[in-house]
DNA sequence: TTAATATTACCGCTGTAGCAGTAAAAAAGC
DNA sequence: GCTTTTTTACTGCTACAGCGGTAATATTAA
């Protein structure tokens, strides 16, 4: 039930793709403040946001639910 | 490259858990108006707010980067 | 060690996501 | 058919996410 540690994994993609937070955030055309609460589990980011960070770090998400077909 | 219709995937799941979205909403705690956006996939959504969406479904959430370990 | 870079953390300001309410259009039930 | 429920769509209003700027701390490199 516990939430999975989103913001570990984007700080790993991140500097293994030897970016810094702030070029990070202009490739995915986000502000900084914004990489690092992703970084920091903030939930309370836009989903458009993270899902451009994600993008440039070429990390897919998949959602799994009771009637997926 | 194109993004994986979430919205309908939400809507069938509700559908299927035989909520509307009024009470779909009530139950995430979130309002009808985000309900709706998600299953018309906007982008504009908070995360969180989609997070709690998923978890009432039972829609699990799974990041797979080329780092994943 | 020192210097340069990166990260963390705050600050106002602004834009907009989210909200409830309403109403009309669609869908479901009778 | 008609009625009820649900969905879609729009409306102000409010709260706060996101922004750049700045500064302090931490990390890296030289």
């Amino acid at each position: 039930m516990k939430d999975f540690d989103l913001g570990s994994m984007v700080k790993d993609h991140r500097k293994k793709a030897g970016l810094t937070q702030l070029e990070l955030a202009n490739l995915a055309g986000v502000g900084k403040t914004t990489v690092f609460d992703i970084e920091k589990n903030k939930e309370t980011v836009h989903w458009n946001n993270l899902l451009a960070v994600l993008q440039v770090l070429n990390i897919k998400i998949e959602f799994k639910g009771p009637f997926t077909k």
